[in-house]
RNA sequence: GCCAAGGUGGCAGAGUCCGGCCGAACGCAGCGGCCUGCAGAGCCGCCCAUCGCCGGUUCAAAUCCGGCCCUUGGCUCCA
């Protein structure tokens, strides 16, 4: 079975063929750094992400880029706040700092590159140049605009005409447009306080000063800065070539940002963008999205603080990249169940691998068909349009069969439980969930204490001093040490 | 208003593209049993779904077609 993916080109699912049969060229519409990044943001990530791994195990050589917008005015309203600095560049500088720390918390695979805006002006310079040579932008009072007019397929992606399109932009750019519906590629002069004013989080009054720390630059039109959507042509191009194989980001990009940069690169190039644009569905919390705008975020640091790597990726791969997802901290409990639920089948499997005791002759059918039926329902999942809901089911399935094998016999099929095991760790790596149990540590010092304590309170057991041993047990576990009585003895987890 | 996605058990969430294996997965919650000094974990089993509503096509529909109701997202910065 080969991979499916739904094209929001098309709205169709199809199957999926790179240019090169060998590589793939991957986009992400990456952060704009305004702020610290959210939950919302972690779930495009973890997708993308997974996304990434996938092509990789099914052999593809993925060139992945992801850029950091730099330039905005989102950022510019933040200058002076908190301890963010007295310049763009230094908030853009702080966020896109928080932004790499959450990626490495979450375990994500590094992008080939994470281009930003303001190191890619000269080649946003150029496509906007030959957009006005070709007669798809126009000059007006110092800005550019794209003409949506002078494009054909315009409203494409967002299955939209122009008609339909009401007016956007800033009131005073669209005395310069031509059409509501044109969009700027290149905006004269610096940032105006107005325009940022909404953007503080402060609620201040529009700071003057903070608008003069804008960078701007240099252009055939005279000074000024990038308009949003060019960037992502501009930089997608530099780093991938003309033709992507597959552009993602979130589903509220779609229109007009998305719609934007399909504008504006085929008409400068006469080349397909992309040929195949995925989409991430969005939070719901409370009946609305979680967004930056709205203020109603939990931060990625904060939650994988709280619950942990795995646990948040187990979270947030709980549905399918294009189903939106509901928020709500019940949700994120449940997702720690059902990893608690496969670690714990993991380390037991693995305990019985490693036990000193004889348990190898025998063959068990059951194991081995659970094994290999998993596996296959694990690809498939992948496979169709990277189903990571499905692909946790089949883990959960592998759980059980390990579980389930232990519990019957004494006499461990060691090849079959082998077997298990290295499928969990393979396919859980799809996921980007990790056994290597960071929290289970038993070398180190609290290991090795809850080791002595439990060793007494075996003494006790042995006695027959319950109360004692619970009273241990009760104190341990009021400390976050998950202890857990076996045939084998005890067996512990740090918190 | 226009565009898009969706409405499945107490919760959450697959399945809908390619109609029959769906008398509806997996997990959580709940209930029984095994195991255990107890607890937990685990295992086995059970409970909870007329798959938004109405109509149609078909031997057969959660899945296809039509209409209606409702929710969410986009149309303004947004993953």
């Amino acid at each position: 079975m080969t991979l499916h993916v739904t094209n929001t080109l098309t709205g169709e699912t199809e199957p999926f063929e790179p240019q090169d049969p060998d590589d793939v060229t991957l986009y992400y519409c990456g952060l704009t750094v305004s702020d610290p990044p959210h939950l919302g943001h972690a779930r495009s990530w973890v997708h993308v992400d997974v996304m990434h791994r996938w092509l990789s195990h099914l052999g593809y050589d993925v060139a992945h880029v992801e850029n950091f917008t730099d330039v905005n005015e989102k950022i510019v309203a933040r200058v002076g706040e908190d301890d963010l600095g007295t310049s763009e560049a230094s908030v853009a500088h702080t966020y896109i700092g928080q932004a790499i720390e959450d990626m490495r918390a979450l375990n994500l695979l590094r992008a080939d590159v994470y281009p930003r805006v303001s190191e890619h002006v000269p080649e946003i310079i150029d496509l906007v140049e030959t957009l006005v040579e070709r007669g798809y932008a126009y000059e007006s009072n110092g800005s550019v605009y794209f003409d949506v007019t002078a494009f054909d397929d315009y409203g494409a992606l967002s299955n939209q005409s122009i008609d339909d399109i009401e007016s956007q932009g800033e009131p005073d750019e669209r005395t310069e447009k031509r059409h509501p519906a044109d969009f700027a590629l290149w905006k004269a002069d610096g940032v105006d306080p107005d325009a940022i004013a909404d953007h503080r989080h402060d609620g201040a009054a529009p700071a003057a000063e903070s608008c003069e720390t804008a960078q701007t630059w240099d252009s055939p039109w005279g000074d000024g800065r990038p308009g949003w959507h060019i960037e992502c042509s501009a930089m997608s191009m530099a780093h991938l070539g003309e033709t992507l194989d597959i552009h993602v980001g979130g589903r509220d990009l779609v229109f007009p940002h998305h719609e934007n940069e399909i504008a504006q690169s085929e008409a400068a190039t006469d080349q397909q963008f992309a040929r195949y644009w995925l989409h991430c569905e969005l939070f719901e919390l409370d009946d609305e999205k979680m967004s930056s705008s709205l203020g109603n975020f939990v931060t990625v640091s904060d939650a994988v603080s709280r619950w942990g790597t795995n646990v948040v990726r187990t979270f947030l791969t709980a549905g399918a990249y294009n189903s939106s997802q509901i928020y709500s901290e019940e949700a994120i409990d449940e997702a720690e169940k059902r990893w608690d639920r496969l670690e714990r089948a993991y380390e037991d499997a693995t305990a019985a691998l490693d036990s000193p005791d004889a348990h190898t002759k025998e063959t068990d059918r059951a194991l081995r068909d659970s094994v290999d039926t998993a596996i296959t329902a694990f690809e498939s999942a992948m496979n169709d349009d990277f189903n990571t809901r499905e692909a946790q089911t089949a883990l959960l399935d592998l759980a059980r069969a390990l579980n389930s094998h232990r519990e019957a016999t004494d006499d461990y099929d060691y090849e079959g439980l082998r077997r298990g095991v290295d499928a969990m760790e393979r396919y859980g790596a799809i996921l980007g969930l990790s056994f290597d149990g960071e929290t289970t540590g038993d070398v180190s010092l609290a290991g090795e204490l809850v080791e002595f304590l439990l060793s007494i309170r075996e003494r006790e057991r042995e006695a027959g001093n319950y109360e004692r041993a619970d009273e241990l047990r009760d104190e341990l576990q009021a400390l976050g040490v998950d202890v857990q009585d076996s045939d084998d003895g005890p067996t512990f987890r740090l918190p």
